[in-house]
RNA sequence: GCGCCCAUAGCUCAGUUGGAUAGAGUGACGGACUACGAAUCCGUAGGUCGCAGGUUCGAAUCCUGCUGGGCGCGCCA
């Protein structure tokens, strides 16, 4: 709808330059928008007040030029009127409305699909725990946001690869390995000493008693027993978060190893790329690299003083390979305590003249757990947090997916786990669930009643008449173009805020007909109840479709 | 000390990327089912968009400075 008003705009223009209306100039970037108050129109645009300053006239009167030549021989609108500074309002037709209508529905699934990100392949790292122990509920919201905005992204035609780094190398998996041996032998002797930065939470015990019970440890040297558990610790945490992860409906395309950079020889392949261009050197018989000569506060070691790689050379090594495999873009979700790390990681990358724009970094603020009124701390090390299995398991995948998608991701979370466990209208996701619900209900009904729903319907104009089914067809019509913001800006929770609005208009709608009987949607007249099937189909596609992107079910009852 | 992020109704947050009279949810109060699902709807109340300047036709949105909060500044990951 609006890039066929475009259009219309596009040749009215070229009509008043022809006739002198206007003085041919170059045209400025307008734009053309849903306006917050249905009073002012479908759409209004501000192309008189852009084009002022050029053709020295008031915004008014160039307005109103605009709207005398306005170029609709087919009478795609129905009213158009200056108003306010200059602003121009437009009304599309009803037939217009109803026949988007009419073309939509029997899209079904596809419905929301375009091609805007054509040719564009994206790489989508995301969760990215080290597999050191469970997921919590900060993995989740990541997981969520990460896993809706790949799902828009494939929905607008990009090509998306979802990826999870998994941190397998370095000092952290050594740590996890001598925690397991600790608990093994604090089995026999309570005594032994636990490693000053292990971690204390009692899944750990549980894996040094699996391990135990498959591998005799104690026929072992502790070095390798300590080895053993290092490596089985981490198959077996791996093995968890994939069962979490499919569970939260997130599924990976590729997981890619930290480990494997080194077993191959690829980070020091790729590291050899870097010095060929001259951007290490050695200092203080360390590694660094010149991440201060694309805007870094400082040089950064890439290879210790003791022989060892830092975080950031593996890091450097996987993120250049995702530039070699071909995206064009790369998308990383990290929690903002690594918000520091954004300008050294991009300076890595312009070492290879790779463009800051080609990575975005989306940081995610911490998720404050709440729960009986008080705030619960987390913490991995002291073994203190809420797991992402105890929480679907206490309170259901749908409601997790979805609230973490109520607020923008840079945006600190609160997490009421009362609130979210409670299965009533407290619950922002019920409201949407129960619109879906409520038309399949009433597609029961009609069906009982010996009334078909449509598939496919035209000339619906002579039926829905009332503002609501305009406004409803509207909204459903918006649809694609709100999938596209979402894709350009990585801002996945309109969507959750689109839904809302979208079920509340049909509930509103709904109780039309418990006050007026004719308001209803199976009414006395076939014809009528036809038609207004067909929208409520309309309404209970784009939520199905909208929930799936967010990996939320879409129940038939409730 | 330096850098990034944030500040909007009592509370939790949106705000179509610079548009018209700033909106939802929740809490408070008052209403609507003998009729398609009341997990719903309608109404009332609630605001100096942290403060002060600046940019322009126009600012919650962009720039500068302040105040207050979160996070980060390691040869840890």
């Amino acid at each position: 709808m609006k890039k066929r008003l475009e259009a219309l705009l596009r040749s009215t223009l070229r009509h008043c330059f022809e006739q002198g209306a206007l003085a041919p100039c170059q045209v400025p970037a307008y734009v053309i928008e849903v306006p917050n108050d249905p009073n002012h129109g479908h759409f209004a645009t501000n192309l008189a007040l852009t084009l002022a300053s050029s053709q020295k006239r008031p915004p008014r009167e160039i307005a109103l030029s605009i709207v005398e030549n306005l170029m609709d021989p087919q009478g795609f609108l129905e009213t158009a009127e200056v108003a306010g500074p200059g602003f121009i309002n437009f009304r599309v037709a009803a037939r217009e409305w109803c026949r988007a209508l009419s073309k939509a529905v029997p899209l079904k699934d596809a419905y929301g699909r375009s091609d805007t990100g054509s040719g564009e392949h994206v790489l989508v790292e995301f969760v990215s725990a080290n597999p050191t122990g469970p997921l919590h509920l900060g993995h989740g919201r990541g997981a969520a946001l990460g896993d809706t905005l790949c799902r828009v992204l494939s929905c607008c035609g990009y090509q998306v690869v979802k990826e999870f780094y998994i941190n397998d190398a370095g000092l952290q998996i050594t740590i996890l390995g001598e925690s397991i041996w600790a608990r093994f032998r604090q089995m026999e002797d309570p005594g032994y000493p636990f490693p000053e930065n292990g971690y204390h939470g009692a899944y750990v015990l549980d894996l040094a008693e699996k391990i135990a019970a498959e591998t005799d440890l104690t026929a072992l040297s502790e070095a390798a027993a300590k080895a053993h558990c290092a490596r089985r610790g981490k198959e077996i945490m791996l093995g968890e978060i994939k069962d979490d992860l499919y569970q939260f409906r997130v599924p990976f395309d590729v997981w890619s190893s930290e480990s494997e950079l080194y077993r191959t020889g690829s980070l020091e392949q790729t590291l050899e790329g870097v010095r060929g261009k001259g951007f290490l050197y050695e200092k203080d018989g360390a590694l660094w690299i010149r991440t201060s000569d694309f805007g870094d506060d400082k040089d950064r070691v890439i290879r210790k003083k003791d022989g060892e790689f830092t975080y950031f050379a593996s890091d450097i090594a996987y993120h250049l390979q995702k530039h070699q495999r071909g995206f064009t873009k790369a998308i990383n979700i990290w929690g903002a305590d690594h918000h520091g790390y954004v300008p050294r990681m991009k300076a890595a990358l312009a070492t290879h003249e790779i463009s800051p724009e080609w990575l975005s970094v989306m940081l995610i603020q911490l998720v404050k757990l709440w729960e009986d009124g008080r705030e619960v701390k987390m913490s991995k090390r002291a073994g203190s947090f809420v797991t992402l299995q105890e929480l679907m398991d206490e309170v259901g995948v749908d409601a997790i997916r979805f609230v973490f998608l109520t607020k923008h991701h840079d945006s600190p979370l609160d997490f009421d786990i009362n609130r979210v466990k409670r299965q009533d209208s407290e619950n922002p996701v019920y409201y949407v669930q129960y619109a879906h619900a409520r038309i399949c209900s009433i597609f029961r009904k009609a069906r009982a009643a010996g009334l078909t729903v449509p598939d496919e319907l035209e000339s619906l104009e002579s039926y829905l008449v009332l503002e609501e089914e305009l406004a409803l067809i509207r909204m459903i019509s918006v649809f694609p173009s709100r999938l596209e913001d979402i894709a350009r800006s990585l801002e996945p929770h309109r969507l959750t805020y689109y839904l809302t609005e979208l079920a509340a208009s049909f509930h509103r709608y709904f109780n039309l007909g418990t006050k007026v009987s004719a308001h209803r949607i199976v009414t006395d007249d076939p014809d009528l109840s036809r038609a207004r099937l067909f929208l409520a189909q309309g309404i209970k596609m784009v939520i199905a479709n909208g929930l799936r992107l967010l990996g939320v079910s879409a129940p038939k009852s409730m």
